[in-house]
This record gives structure tokens, sequence and C-alpha cells, in this order.
DNA sequence: GTACACATTTATAATAAATCCAAGATTGGA
DNA sequence: TCCAATCTTGGATTTATTATAAATGTGTAC
């Protein structure tokens, strides 16, 4: 059995062709696919795949702690199968989506000192350094 | 002219009577609302006021940095009028969203160091005081 | 191995947000 | 007042996502 079928295995799913491979092509693409990028792309190879299935799979994923919901002021999800906290980037001269890494030890919050905080997402915007240095 | 409207001419854009009102909105109701919200509460007073409107007018805001657009892993955009860097807290028991400063001089960042960074985008999730305390 | 119960996948249709577009209304300046 | 540019409108489209029900696949008991 694949190193991935274990993987999803021991997170209490089963190894399905279409959840292995979706589970792969994320962490083989760490650009943060969307639904539509990956259902092109493994529709080649699985031709009776179906777009639901890619839904409902990243879904399970997520509810797993498999995968994560990135959401950058875009109106299509994506999806990161790196689910340790960290930062991301998004080139807004060449779309790239930059993973960082962050040390928010030193982040000061006032205004929600009693919440139970689950979730943190840290992401900036701007140029990267590729389109700055090719600039005109 | 209303100060709202002065503030608009003073960042370029005509202050049209739909400009103005929802900038209005925008500013009365911080709690980040939807186009939707917006729409249907303004075409209250202003009955031939069509959704496009809205989109095109807070995009405009927008570029004219009098707004910034809020994601929170939600299929519909948010819009705010507080374009100071501030993080945002979404309650997923009660689904509100409340502002929270930040102070992220403290924020360590590898992986981007040569990139020009243009906003930053802090938010978290959890369950707010309110939610926590009325628990069960 | 076969049969059965259950899980998964599929195709289609429904819903909803966002965008496009062309026509009509409004505005500011000559 | 008139004109040209800008703004607004409403309806039609596009696109992402969800719902549903039928079909298929899978694991297990026999």
């Amino acid at each position: 059995m694949s190193e991935t079928a274990e993987r999803l295995k021991r997170n209490n799913i089963r190894p399905s062709y279409a959840r292995i491979r979706i589970m792969e092509y994320l962490m083989e693409h760490p650009v943060h696919p969307t639904v539509e990028d990956i259902y092109q792309n493994l529709v080649k190879e699985i031709p009776t795949l179906s777009k639901t299935t890619v839904y409902n799979t990243l879904d399970l994923f997520v509810r797993h702690n498999l995968a994560r919901v990135v959401t950058i002021e875009e109106n299509e999800t994506r999806y990161d199968a790196d689910t340790t906290n960290h930062g991301h980037f998004k080139c807004e001269t060449c779309g790239s989506v930059y993973d960082f890494t962050i040390n928010d030890d030193g982040l000061e919050t006032k205004g929600i000192g009693d919440f139970a905080v689950t979730e943190k997402h840290v992401y900036f915007k701007g140029i990267c350094k590729k389109c700055l240095y090719s600039k005109e």
C-alpha cells in the first residue's frame, strides 16, 4: 500500500483511489491549487472523476486536518496540504502565492483577550522578488 | 456638503448620492457587511439602487483605499471602511466577526525577505468570549 | 467465493455570488 | 442650456459551490 494510503488510513479515511490521487496531487503541487486545478489535472488520468468528488474529498481532508483552506481575497477556494502554521504571500503582479514561515510569538493582539483561538491565518500582499527585479 | 461627500471629493471620487450613502453605511455598520447586506438595507431608501452599483462603488472605494476587503474563508466578500492595519476574529459558533488591534513589529517572517509588502492581513478563528461563557 | 450492508462516486440540477453589457440618467463645465 | 463624460441601472451571463438521488465499489460475514 502506498505511503499516502497508509496516511489516510491512520486518519480514519478509507484510502479510495480518488482520495489517494487528490492527496498526492495536493502534496506534489504545493502551489495552493483550486478545485478546478485539481479536477482538470486529475480527470486526465481518472476520466470518470467528478468535480463533486473533488469538493467532497477536500472537505473531508480539511475536517480531518490533512489540508487547509487558503483564502486570499479571491472567489475561488484554494487548498494546501501543509497544515502547519505558516503565512501566505500573494504577488499582485504575477499572481503567485508563496509560503513563508512565521513566528507569531511576538504578535501582540489587543481586544480578543479571553477568546479561544483555534486557527491563525496570516497573509500578505505585494510584489515578489522576481517581479520586482524584472520591472521594465 | 456632507462630511462624507467632502471626503470622497478629497479622494477624487465624485460624490454621487449612491456613493455617499454606501460609504456612510459602511462607516455606520462596522460589522464588515456583505454586498447583499448593504444592498438590502440601502434599497429601502433608494428604491432604484442596483446591486451592480454596490459592487462598482465598493470596488472604487477599495481602489482608492477608502475601504478594504475582508476575507475569512467565506464565499461572500465583506467590506470594511477601516483601512488601518487590524486583525479580524471570526467566532465559529455565533459567526460574528470582531476587530482587534495588532502590533506586527514582533512578527518574524522568513522566506519573503526581499518582497515588497503592501498589505498585511491577519485573521483568527475560534470561539468568542460570549459564546464561551454561554456554553451549555 | 458470494451476498449484503454501507461507503463512495457520479451526473444532473439547483443555488448563489459576481461580472458583463448596453441603454438610460445624471453631472460638471463650456 | 447643451454637450460630453461619467455614473447608474436591470437583466442576462458566468462561475463556484451545494444538494440530491442513482449507480458503483468495498469490506466482511457466511
